[in-house]
DNA sequence: GTGAAAGCGCTAACAG
DNA sequence: CTGTTAGCGCTTTCAC
């Protein structure tokens, strides 16, 4: 059909050479005379050849790929994170091949295998839950992986996650601070660890400042209509909450929903404080006061994690932790009154806590 | 360092069968009586054997895995693409390998290059131009490939893109009758043949609609920031236009900042007509009417084009081209006196038109 | 430094 | 139907 793409032994054949020193050339493996090397580069390029990878890892045994697996790239968060990943991973000359999960712990684990029979050099996964239903294929393939964003609590593995408590304790500090007693947490499904946890935190600095009892915690699932309508039914009812905490994108989407239904105006009549940032929220009436996640850092670290153990470090499963920062805009800060003042920074950018063996 | 993943010959020896028996039972390409499957099977299921797709592509020439290039998988058009390209490939139990081209000319070709090493059985491509440089290392290369959304003119061979025209001037209509005379068109880049298409297709429903002129047209860039700045630069003007419509994503965005900027409030000060239709257009107040591109069906479509020649399809190149659909919400129709009716459908879903040789 | 030859895991001929 | 054998494109001994 096509004119068949060069093979390594065409390339050796125009440089008067044998193939084994194209390998070493191209390879840079072993040294070879500046003068060959120079015949070798040239014909390749007269061929336009490159090393085929596949054959290549299947004689030496070592990968330049790698796998991705996120519960699904439609969504924004985890195409960003993947972005970043992918990025990182190029700068150091692998490829990175991706699959989704659907969210679905069986199509997990087929996903899982499709991709390991590629024999990647290591693998970058976000779970579907907090079950992590795949982790035994992955110890069995005997390949380092790094798990990102959901992470088990008792997990033995190296993961890069960001600090859901401490933000969502910096979420409740700034509506204490604004004068708010009645708030409302709203997440969308409590099974999952990282809203666990975001509630966890904000209910440790409820306390922390003095405050009796816990904020309300509301659980819609995940689609924007259902936390819409569940969080427009809290609104009628009374005591009506002066702030809404939205633990997530599709629940913040769902307040706004909501708040727009219901007839109210933030801030003035119910703060409204979101997850994750885009930018549809600077530019939302009002705009949104929201958490941001560092997804594109979360996304390079765990690639440099990942390189780490390809390259055989050997110390214990560690777990990186990554600080949100608060954005302020009007959904809580009152109107054109509201405090501009940049947020203080809460330690570094990065904590690194060792991770437990298992 | 790891205990070695089963091969084939290992299955081969636990079932007491040649390798070859093996190879026929797991890729059903010849006929093997069923005692033998089944021990064959069940030894497989014993050792979680799976065949290393680069092995099987080595020896027999036929690729399980196709590639996906686009400009950025982290913009969310992209990625929903991508993940409809996914779920499609998946059902045919091809793996993707999916890069970014950075929207940068020299890093497609880059990409380009290091995707086709891997030998794919075909490529889907989304150009960061219309040029699309990479175009001769895909002919070259001599497999299937299918270019979407971003569709040169001259391109022969199979796209998908969408009625950019038709959907434009569909958005001119719906602007027309509700009585709108000075319409302004945002554009991100016109070096984008997309951008192109909308304007003349919306300066055609114009002239058709026997309106004089030509809707003005504002080139912003493609930053929302860029495009805020503009629009809000362009409503301090007048005569001030009575309707924006923005032909992007981005540019939507930034049309939203600039009201807000410019105290005017949609639709009663101007009108807002929005590209693209994402969750958070609902819920922004006032909800934005918007051109809902039919990305995922462009993704399926563009994987069954590719598909249809890996299965040998001989036909001339051709040119798939989906319909978009007005979303009509609140920032045109003025406020609950709206026009809720349904929009009457624009022909098929799904028209083709062959496209030319080259 | 360089080349010849073996072999990674698999499938396609061919023999039986 | 099933087994034997060769070889895909590459890297790696092991000679020289």
């Amino acid at each position: 059909m096509n004119p068949k793409r060069p093979t390594m032994s065409d390339v050796a054949r125009r440089a008067g050479v044998s193939s084994a020193t194209v390998s070493n050339v191209l390879g840079g493996r072993r040294p070879v005379s500046a003068a060959l090397a120079e015949r070798v580069l040239s014909a390749a390029a007269d061929l336009d050849y490159y090393v085929d990878p596949a054959a290549s890892q299947l004689r030496s045994g070592r990968a330049r790929a790698a796998c991705v697996l996120v519960p699904d790239i439609t969504n924004p968060f985890f195409a960003e994170l993947v972005g970043a990943m992918e990025a990182a991973a190029r700068q150091e000359r692998y490829d990175l091949i991706v699959a989704s999960s659907g969210d679905d712990p069986d199509l997990e684990r087929a996903r899982l295998k499709a991709l390991l029979a590629w024999r990647p050099a290591g693998m970058l996964v976000v779970p579907c839950d907090d079950v992590f239903a795949g982790r035994d294929l992955l110890l069995e393939a005997g390949i380092p992986f790094v798990v990102v964003d959901r992470v088990p609590d008792d997990i033995g593995t190296d993961a890069v996650l960001v600090g859901n408590e401490e933000a969502a304790a910096e979420g409740v500090r700034h509506l204490l601070a604004l004068g708010h007693r009645n708030v409302v947490l709203v997440a969308s499904k409590l099974a999952l660890g990282n809203m666990r946890a975001r509630c966890a935190g904000a209910a440790q600095a409820w306390r922390e400042a003095g405050q009796a009892g816990e904020p309300e915690v509301l659980e819609t699932g995940f689609s924007v209509e259902a936390a819409a309508g569940a969080i427009a039914d809290r609104l009628r009812r009374s005591p009506r909450p002066t702030a809404v905490f939205a633990l997530n994108t599709a629940v913040t989407l769902g307040a706004l929903a909501a708040l727009s239904t219901a007839g109210l105006k933030a801030p003035s009549d119910v703060a409204l404080l979101g997850f994750d940032d885009y930018a549809w929220m600077r530019v939302a009436s009002p705009p949104v006061t929201a958490i941001r996640q560092p997804v594109g850092a979360m996304g390079e670290a765990a690639w440099r994690r990942l390189v780490a153990r390809l390259r055989g470090e050997a110390a214990p499963p560690c777990r990186l932790r990554l600080a949100c920062t608060l954005e302020v805009r009007a959904s809580t800060a009152g109107g054109a009154a509201a405090s501009p003042r940049p947020v203080p920074e809460r330690g570094s950018q990065l904590t690194v806590i060792p991770g437990r063996k298992t």
